[in-house]
DNA sequence: GCAATTTATATTGTACGCAATATAATTGAT
DNA sequence: ATCAATTATATTGCGTACAATATAAATTGC
């Protein structure tokens, strides 16, 4: 193949590399959401919650880390938790610049509720338990080499 | 394991069997963004202007069907092409409610311009041309499954 | 000890993504 | 032909993502 033709099929909309990414993230969201609406949270606020499940107190800097997000996401959404009781955003009494992320009862509470939704979503995503630990390992490569 | 002990494990962050997806999607559309920052669109404009370097003329469904999306998402990201003269949004003679996309001279010239970003794009992937074949295969997979 | 720099978070503005709903044109059944 | 159902798009409202910028607290260099 030239150049010129290799270049005028990388343009072809089938052959982005990345659109089928982008595709099963949306998808991957829209099949979640009717899961998580007995909770009522979204797909990233169940993320959060999961992480405070794990470790009750957190700060911002530490969330954003683990869910790679910063806080021009993270602190909308933080306030938003809080508006439901589901965390309270404190300040270090060490460090006045950090914000202390803890987990509620009500927060604590969800856990219970969230038991039955990685078996559902597990339903829905269809591939097989080897297969998935692939997939993941194939999207934490690509992540390392995005992420530079 | 027992029942219990697996419901708890399902219940741990790293044990999402989606997050890197979503993580990864995100990272890619952060690494698109300098590279079409010269064309000045979105990713996802870029991927509408794509469709229509390759047939001219669709209207708002037939884009939708291929880019999984539907009008509350393209309506306003079609306006927005059409303010920078990249499409115009007409109306269907034959059926009044189909929304006409045509690309412009100005939208077909930008298809010059982003004649390297798929390279420069293929080198931030990293993952061998094979490896991204398997990558985009399996979301293209786990796609099916979670449209039902 | 204090100015300069760094760090942690917050704010602003833009653009998705999508559920829910609205509207207007077309089609279908009688 | 007419009215009900369907179809195509648009609108509204909410919640991300994230670049750019702002702010205030802590640290560093001297």
């Amino acid at each position: 193949m030239t150049q010129d033709a290799s270049d005028a099929a990388a343009l072809l909309f089938d052959n982005q590399i990345c659109f089928p990414l982008y595709s099963a993230a949306n998808a991957m969201v829209r099949v979640y959401r009717p899961l998580l609406k007995e909770l009522d949270v979204t797909y990233l606020q169940y993320m959060v919650l999961m992480l405070l499940w794990e470790r009750k107190t957190q700060n911002v800097k530490e969330l954003g880390q683990q869910l790679r997000l910063d806080s021009g996401t993270l602190t909308p959404l933080l306030k938003r938790l809080e508006q439901k009781d589901l965390v309270t955003r404190s300040r270090s009494k060490v460090d006045e610049r950090v914000r202390v992320i803890t987990i509620t009862k009500q927060g604590l509470a969800l856990k219970t509720k969230a038991k039955d939704i990685p078996t559902k979503l597990a339903c829905k995503v269809g591939l097989s338990k080897p297969r998935i630990k692939e997939f993941n390992t194939m999207c934490l490569e690509l992540l390392a080499f995005l992420d530079d």
